[in-house]
DNA sequence: ACATTTTTTGAAAGCGCTTTCATAAGAAGC
DNA sequence: GCTTCTTATGAAAGCGCTTTCAAAAAATGT
């Protein structure tokens, strides 16, 4: 160790550096001033064989170029390198057995925590990983020691935006479901049902197509829907991707929007506001969410209790709707 | 180490799992006996102080969001993952400033490697920090040693889109400049220019207007351009995001595409194909350029001379352009 | 059968840092 | 002034692996 060419032993350099313990002024300043001259660089892979803390932590995506999880990993990145951590970023393509291999990498890399990004995972498994690591989860609801959940309020979300259209007159809204199984998709279902439910509107359910959360999705419920001749003037899509989608499907048939049929998605990614025309949508605050994630998991690994929480959804009216 | 509890030592295994020299075939199956039934998994971190080869390699991206790039770097992450290396990915957000903090981080990592995604350092920069790491790094040409360099045919890209727009019968066509500076920007505009003379038109600075890459600017440009009463019938965009906001700030106007202007858009993001109406666009090939850098960074670390390379620009007709 | 070369294996020294543990030096108490 | 309790500091032992280096074993030659 180099800093130690200035007089003191190894040990006071390290003490200096973590703050480990009070070393007398004198020391410090003679060692800060050799660092800066030296311009030292302490070696995290070092640190982390000796001290079992590598600084970095592991963060599960799913793809990592997806347009609304990508904001997310920005925020981690923000709220991470501050505080002198590094993400490790692995993609799960929203495969389980993928996931769980994904996190061995990261455990043989030494990561001081994990954070996923919703996944397929178990909640059993999280909750096991947990009891090794700390752990930050989103887009689910979970309680366990070591571990702490982020949920959007995706039931708050389909609300909004179902309650937006009835606002507006609506009474024949059609909902592109997202792929089923996972619980934000059955969340943004419900709330779209009971929204319809509590306006005293009865459930049609061919007017619920089913999506994949992709823009082509988006594009063929639409497609389905007018074909099957089901009346309707407005469509809520379960996420902006498939509502671009759904757009499309519909200029392609000549409707208009809002004219002839009012749309609204979920998500608010960056493009919403730039799309034609601009989509009048639920932002779901997916950058807050990543600083969420990252704080609650600093939190965690200082052994506080985190107390992180992401914002409630909120309706951004654009001009993919209108009153009938 | 646990694994030579099966009576060998430990350089013996360090030898087999690294096949660093030959090993007496009973030993061998020994040990691997041994690895799989106590379920060891080697340790990277150690690896790396040990070795000096942490088996990761750090990418400097601009952001880490971002619609192009994020493409790329799932094309990293695809070819590496299998070579048994991870990204470690760093944003940059288009500042030397922070692109060389970025390094020192990595660095600081002990990465194998170095990829850098276009960015604002210096030729000079990067030759330097070739000579202590291997580099690849895309968006420019550098020859160095240690060094390999990808770059994306932007004159041939801004040729092909202006080439389309002529064959179709425009004759006023505006250009949405990337920022000026970089040598993509300026390339593209070279390719703009060229091809307008080649076709023995006179060029006229009123129609190009300044951008800066996002929706924003694409939209203001149009604002401008509109506002300017120079008469155009099509538009090239330097990237599909100004493109899409262009697109934008013609429908606010009532100007329709492509009845009345043709647009074109160079990237080919996902998103291109969804918009409204679907833009036509020259397709740079984002997961190919991270498949590529990988295997050229890869071939670095082997020793080997890389040889590959990305794919020439190619012109995705959609939409957005029609004859007049 | 013995000397010589080649191959296989183990011992030991780090990689760069953290962290007990123990010692030396001060502060406090009688 | 001498013992006892606190600090401040250094020595040394790892963290889990790779890698010289040298010794032992095997193969080859005469």
């Amino acid at each position: 160790m180099v800093a130690e060419a200035c007089g003191v032993s190894p040990s006071t350099v390290s003490r200096i550096l973590n703050g480990t313990a009070v070393v007398s002024k004198d020391k410090r300043e003679a060692v800060d001033r050799a660092i800066a001259e030296l311009g030292f660089v302490p070696n995290p892979i070092a640190r982390g064989l000796a001290g079992g803390r590598t600084m970095s932590v592991g963060v599960v995506t799913q793809i990592i170029d997806s347009p609304f999880y990508g904001l997310a990993l920005r925020g981690i990145e923000e709220e991470l390198s501050p505080a002198g951590y590094s993400p490790l970023f692995v993609s799960g393509h929203w495969n389980a057995v993928e996931e769980a291999r994904c996190i061995d990498v990261l455990r043989s890399r030494r990561v001081d925590g994990i954070i996923v990004l919703t996944g397929r995972l178990s909640d059993d498994a999280l909750r096991n990983l947990a009891k090794s690591i700390p752990v930050v989860v989103t887009g689910r609801t979970l309680v366990a020691p070591n571990l702490y959940s982020l949920d959007f309020n995706n039931f708050e979300g389909a609300r909004l935006a179902t309650h937006h259209l009835l606002a507006l007159g609506h009474r024949d809204i059609a909902f592109i479901a997202g792929a089923p199984g996972p619980p934000d998709s059955t969340e943004r279902l419900r709330g779209y049902k009971s929204t319809l439910k509590a306006a005293g509107l009865k459930f049609n359910a061919a007017l619920v197509l089913p999506g994949m959360y992709h823009e082509e999705s988006g594009l063929m419920a639409v497609d389905r829907l007018i074909d099957s001749r089901e009346s309707f003037t407005a469509i809520f899509a379960a996420n902006d991707q498939m509502a671009f989608g759904a757009a499309l499907g519909l200029h392609r048939r000549g409707i208009r929007v809002p004219e002839d049929v009012s749309l609204v998605g979920l998500d608010d990614l960056a493009g919403a506001a730039h799309s034609i025309p601009p989509l009048t949508t639920i932002h779901h605050a997916a950058n807050e969410m990543g600083h969420a994630a990252a704080t609650a998991l600093l939190q965690l690994l200082s052994g506080k209790t985190p107390s992180a929480s992401i914002p409630e959804p909120r309706l951004i009216v654009r001009k993919s709707t209108q009153a009938r």
